[in-house]
DNA sequence: TGTACATCAGTGAACGCGCGTTCACTGATGTAC
DNA sequence: TGTACATCAGTGAACGCGCGTTCACTGATGTAC
């Protein structure tokens, strides 16, 4: 059959995504600097040598799940931007925060873990993705009216703010658990709104 | 001679001390659940068994740290939040996190890896110290005429964001290196100003 | 379609190495009288 | 003050263990003709 060409490739990749699913559950209570090889391909239930046919080493495993946790994550960014007030976009933030979190806690936990964790390519790669997303939500104020004679540096300034925070509640999401899900809600929601209060009075 | 009473606890206490000196240096580029006991003792140049001594494990010198570096700095947070005004509140406190990573990088450096990072204990002493700290900030705000008519919840919240920022702000002095502190300080000091407008016009 | 050769994902044995922990010890410091 | 005993910080040998990495390999998949 002619379509079953790919099977190799295919198989490749259905191994490689098992050694980074292995790796992200192990990583649940441990930091990636003291995960090991053996670990992870003893857990999937393949040789150790085989790691090698899809990683050099750790910090490449680990920055493919950098990708993997926000790379995806724009577009989704983007979209929640777009609303019709501040309460709204407050709204939508939140809810794609808790959502992420929800489906995918040990992704939250990993990047907020390796964010200043021991591993310096894991590391950068996270720092890209935020700047990338301050960048993003910097250029998107800027289009709004609400920032005339804003300056470029403090559209930065805010972004920044609004990303870290994001991350913080992320991390608080993933603390307090299912059941605390709507406590933190209500705080972030606050938060936010703070900062929103802020920005709106910044030029008076 | 009488006074050499405690000449045997004196040297305790300086192999541990330098176990705690040797760990931190040792940690500026790895994180705690990767250090070894073994790599401790070689550094300080006792036998390995000597650990055993001062911690019980790796973990336990992790929460000795968090202790060093977080126990000694509420009373400083106190007097920065003591000000006339704002604006020179904001000025105490970014000096205050200014100075201290300039004269305790390796210290700022950690708790920053390890306040999410693989070791539970030391998770744990690091978020209360902050809880700690939140505590303060939200009581001495609530002290404030400014904060008449806001919710217990609500000065919480507002403390959370105060210290998170803070937090933030110590690992960016730490990223941008002694040549950027200025432009680190100029950005934290608007954030916090933003913050605080936001906090002035919570109740519009 | 069938055949002959190339590719390459995964194997399994082997290696040297540093790890955490145990144990009985030594000898300086501390204490009781 | 001097003596006899107790304490305990630091030692050094020994242990079993799991690690990352190398290497030549196997056999299913892919490709050229």
């Amino acid at each position: 059959m002619s379509h079953t060409v790919g099977v190799r490739r295919a198989q490749k990749q259905r191994t490689r995504q098992a050694l980074l699913d292995a790796a992200l559950r192990l990583l649940e209570e441990q930091s990636l600097s003291s995960l090991g090889l053996r670990e992870v391909t003893r857990a999937v239930g393949v040789a150790p040598t085989a790691f090698y046919r899809h990683f050099r080493d750790m910090a490449d495993l680990g920055v493919a799940l950098v990708d993997e946790t926000l790379g995806s994550l724009h577009v989704p960014i983007g979209e929640a931007l777009h609303a019709d007030d501040d309460e709204q976009r407050i709204e939508h933030a939140v809810a794609l925060i808790a959502g992420l979190v929800r489906t995918s806690p040990l992704h939250v936990r990993f990047v907020a873990r390796e964010r200043h964790g021991g591993v310096a390519p894991v590391r950068a790669a996270i720092a890209e993705q935020l700047r990338r997303f301050t960048d993003e939500v910097a250029q998107f104020c800027a289009d709004e009216p609400e920032s005339a004679g804003w300056t470029e540096e403090d559209l930065r300034m805010l972004a920044a703010v609004y990303v870290d925070h994001m991350m913080a509640a992320g991390y608080a999401f993933l603390e307090a658990g299912p059941e605390g899900e709507g406590r933190v809600a209500d705080t972030t929601r606050r938060q936010l709104r703070l900062i929103s209060l802020g920005r709106r009075h910044w030029l008076d």
